[in-house]
RNA sequence: GGGCGCUUAGCUCAGCUGGGAGAGCACCUGCCUUACAAGCAGGGGGUCACAGGUUCAAGCCCUGUAGCGCCCACCA
């Protein structure tokens, strides 16, 4: 590592050298050791195809700054990170760039698309590792997994394997959502639901004459629906039991117009008597209500689309079309057949894919599922119990919400890129054979002729074991003995269905633990108008073209620092600026100090400083300044403060406690006020005390910082006197309650507030700031004439004063008056000063005081105020008076003065 | 249809268990003061959405209203 740092602050010429530094050592390995606490998280694996969006980078920073804080606070850590094969996502993306070669996968071949796949990974799959890279995420990179590494395929075969035996998967004909476009079944959270609007189309279906056998020209019912092609495959007309209207009907058959099928009528709970007619057309085997009605009533179930949503044979003479435009065809024909009544305008909420916003239909078709009420039950207690914590707090009620009305999870997708089935059908008996490995022969009839289910499992169905077959399970290794479970996952609300819940289940089912202990759903990032960020919308921000012109730090600090849990955050230019300048003043500050070290000779990275040795480093044995006791005392209090909102997710306090105590605390006071004593002091040991504490207070706030903004804190902390090899690795610093100095805070307000008003009285009277100006204090109380008297340097200094009498002005001309607190402050200003500006200053601060001493007033003459108010905020309340009293006394005798004077 | 969240300065937001309305940005004034003009010093600006209630005291607790946003749902 270089030592020296530059004049500028140029985070792109130091921020890859470093992480290379720190791999380079591998700092962010860990190996299982019983003597050291684990802490351990795993990364929601993106998708492989990926690259880091917005989402990805936040998620991303406040992982590695939990994980870089409780390495430094000794954990045995490990951030295991990874990517997600991610089945449709990945299938789509490599289809696509098929299709721009003028090819596709049929063409090629299931075996021939795999290795495509495959290649495209290995060409493109790394893309998001080294963003994350980019981004300075301290994962341990000797541990990275892929959801479809072998060892990871073996664990998901063991998955299935057991669930099956347990008589937890099952086969089966089942409506689904069936996307048209991807060509396979998706699970009910795949589907996003958009109002679309559309329309509600009346239809006649004419009653059997019992008589004759032929459709009644006078009998029909009214049937509403809003997918009148999907009357091709009725096979029923269902009607509320309860409904009068229908009882004379009951048994009636049903002439099914253009198809001319003869259906029943059917009655069921489920149709309400009030909607419409009050009788329902049932498609069985298109949509999920009709479904259930059809195997209550044992209704035939007519698939009339194919895989495409193009309609098959069983629609007869509109075979092959579209199910959008057999639409248009069948109402065409409905009218000129006489079966058409009427058509009013219907929104109704419709489902899309999740992937590639197709709207949905819901289809019949065989599948495999995962039975979820009696794996979700444990998990519910799980949280319910406080075992695993989820925060914020309310996804906790999601959670619970959507695990209590949880439906069978449809896992097998009609894909190729993904994990096979392990199940085996025999050609010759049909026996169904699940084992891990293509079996040899049948085990019922010994027949060679066996073929692997086509299918492939969802995604999800191995993202779920993440937090422990990264790990090695199913095998029992030390890893996973160590470091499971995993303390923290960190991930985004929408994952909470389809990666948290399923991996508790899937944990407490096969680890017999909760897989991690606390859950915190980080915001979403929106753009800078509050907008959610989309490509069509163009409003995405690219957090590697940020990275790329402000360096890690500065995205990484400005995205902790509006992360506030539960609130979605709004990312634009003037956030990153805000933060650049932030690093900039730690640049600079920091430049500061070297050199404040350096003047007096001493070497920059030795351990000693002047007498003092940093590696005893006990300050407490030093002759501390007012000044260094309290800028310490406020350090304390920030480590404390940083520490406990990190342990509670609150990441904008903490940022903020970081970005405060440094520009506000120890830049604008500490350091200036250090410069009164290195530069025009000539007490010398005075001044290596302060240069001590500007290197002490430096180094703990930049170790502070560090999980915030590792590199530019890596690279200051190695040019400046330090012990060790990185900070990454060093001790996370104690805030060490008694340094926590109320008194000295106490002590040393009075100065500031003194300073605070001569440079506002400047300011406000326009007295030149390059001009010094004499003034005269009035202190009536002990303890503030004392520590100003020690003080009077720093007040000549900070607010440009020449000469400080303690005594009050008397009647000495050119004087303005002013007062804080208990003490009279005399501004000597020749005749300076403009005497309108003065009253108008006055006046104002009168109008202020007067508010305040009218409600203060108002409080101390109620009763019942003083009768119940808790003592402290009654004397509370009257040194406020008190207090504006004086002012107002002041301020009266001020104004009079002025008066007279333009008289 | 059900549930949840939000509403505080021009903008974005912070305000923990009820007792002094805050920050950043923007704006105004003055400063190139030997770490930093990506800076320094100072300043203006708010009936804390609205209406009730509890309380000595409400941005904070309770009820209701309005607007915005999100999630869930099998509304033909």
């Amino acid at each position: 590592m270089v030592d020296k740092i530059e004049g500028k602050y140029d985070p792109l010429s130091f921020e890859n050298e470093i992480y290379g530094f720190w791999q380079k050592n591998n700092y962010f390995h860990a190996e299982p050791d019983q003597s050291k606490t684990p802490f351990s998280m795993v990364i929601p694996p993106p998708n492989v195809t990926g690259y880091l969006h917005v989402g990805h980078a936040l998620n991303n920073t406040l992982q590695d700054v939990v994980i870089r804080y409780r390495r430094m606070k000794g954990f045995n850590t490990a951030w295991i990170p990874g990517t997600d094969h991610a089945g449709i996502a990945t299938q789509n993306v490599v289809e696509k760039s098929l299709a721009e070669k003028g090819t596709d996968r049929h063409s090629l071949g299931r075996e021939k698309f795999v290795e495509e796949v495959w290649k495209w990974k290995d060409e493109y799959g790394s893309r998001i590792i080294s963003q994350l890279k980019a981004l300075g995420c301290s994962c341990d990179w000797d541990r990275q997994r892929f959801t479809f590494d072998d060892d990871y395929v073996n664990s998901v075969t063991t998955e299935f394997i057991s669930l099956y035996n347990e008589g937890l998967i099952y086969r089966g004909n089942y409506m689904t959502n069936w996307c048209p476009r991807c060509r396979t079944a998706i699970s009910d959270i795949e589907v996003e639901h958009q109002d679309k609007k559309g329309n509600l189309w009346d239809i006649k279906y004419p009653l059997i004459d019992p008589a004759s056998g032929k459709p009644s020209s006078e009998e029909y019912i009214i049937v509403s629906t809003t997918r009148p092609e999907t009357m091709l495959g009725d096979t029923a007309v269902a009607v509320n039991p309860g409904d009068s209207r229908y009882k004379k009907l009951k048994g009636r058959l049903i002439f099914l117009p253009l198809m001319e099928r003869i259906i029943p009528i059917v009655e069921d709970d489920y149709v309400d008597k009030d909607f419409g007619s009050g009788a329902v057309k049932v498609t069985p085997a298109h949509d999920p209500n009709d479904f259930e009605i059809g195997r209550r009533h044992d209704l035939e179930e007519i698939n009339i689309m194919d895989e495409d949503a193009v309609l098959n044979s069983n629609a007869g003479r509109y075979a092959g079309m579209d199910r959008y435009e057999a639409r248009k065809k069948v109402l065409a024909d409905l009218k000129s057949g006489g079966y058409y009544l009427s058509k009013k305008e219907h929104t109704s909420s419709t489902g899309i894919c999740s992937r590639c916003d197709t709207i949905v239909e819901p289809r019949v078709s065989m599948q495999w599922f995962v039975a979820m009420k009696k794996l979700a039950a444990p998990a519910i207690e799980a949280v319910r119990e406080g075992r695993v914590k989820i925060v914020p707090g309310k996804w906790e009620n999601i959670y619970f919400e959507w695990m209590e009305n949880i439906r069978d999870w449809c896992i097998s997708r009609q894909l190729w890129w993904g994990h096979r089935i392990p199940v085996w059908y025999c050609g010759g008996c049909g026996e169904m054979i699940v084992i891990a490995g293509k079996p040899e022969k049948c085990s019922k009839c010994g027949g060679a002729d066996l073929s692997q289910d086509e299918d492939v499992l969802d995604t999800w169905f191995s993202s779920c074991l993440w937090p422990f077959a990264t790990l090695g399970w199913p095998e029992k290794t030390k890893d996973l003995e160590h470091f499971f479970p995993t303390d923290v996952l960190i991930t985004a609300h929408d994952i909470i269905f389809f990666g948290v819940a399923r991996m508790i289940v899937m944990a407490l089912h096969f680890m017999d633990h909760v897989p991690f202990k606390q859950v915190f759903i980080n915001p979403l990032v929106n753009d800078s108008t509050g907008k959610k960020m989309s490509k069509s919308k163009g409003n995405v921000v690219d957090p590697m073209v940020i990275i790329d012109k402000n360096g890690a730090d500065v995205l990484r600090f400005t995205l902790t620092s509006l992360t506030t849990p539960g609130k979605n955050l709004l990312l634009g230019d003037e956030k990153i600026e805000g933060t650049r300048n932030f690093a900039n003043k730690i640049w600079n500050a920091s430049r500061f100090v070297i050199s404040a070290i350096e003047e007096n000779g001493q070497d920059s990275t030795g351990t000693r400083y002047g007498d003092i040795d940093l590696e005893v480093n006990n300050i407490s044995e030093m002759d501390l300044d007012l000044w260094d006791k309290w800028i310490i005392s406020r350090l304390n209090s920030t480590i404390l403060d940083v520490e406990k909102n990190l342990l509670k997710f609150n990441f904008s306090t903490a940022s903020r406690s970081l970005y405060n105590f440094f520009w506000s605390e120890f830049c604008d006071w500490y350091l200036e006020s250090s410069k009164v004593r290195l530069y025009n002091s000539s007490d010398d040991r005075d001044k290596e005390v302060c240069q001590f504490v500007l290197w002490f207070v430096l180094e703990k706030y930049l170790k502070t910082m560090h999980p915030f903004m590792p590199h530019i804190t890596e690279r200051i902390w190695q040019a400046i006197p330090h012990k060790g090899k990185s900070i990454m690795v060093e001790e996370y610093p104690v805030a060490d309650k008694t340094y926590i100095d109320k008194e000295a805070e106490n002590t040393i307000s009075p100065v500031f507030d003194i300073i605070s008003e001569v440079r506002k009285i400047r300011s406000e009277l326009k007295i030149n700031p390059g001009s010094k100006v004499s003034i005269c204090l009035d202190i009536k109380e002990d303890d503030i004439s004392k520590s100003v008297s020690g003080n009077t340097k720093y007040i000549q200094s900070l607010a440009r004063v020449d000469k400080i009498e303690l005594r009050d002005a008397g009647e000495r001309k050119g004087y303005i008056k002013t007062t804080i607190g208990s003490t009279d402050i005399y501004i000597y200003i020749l005749d300076a000063v403009d005497i309108d500006l003065e009253i108008k200053r006055i006046s104002d601060e009168m109008v202020k005081i007067e508010a305040g001493v009218a409600g203060s007033r108002k409080k101390l003459e109620n009763p019942q105020f003083i009768e119940k108010a808790p003592e402290e905020i009654i004397i509370k309340e009257k040194n406020k008076l008190k207090q504006a009293g004086q002012i107002n006394a002041v301020l009266t005798e001020q104004l009079d003065k002025m008066k007279n004077i333009k008289k």
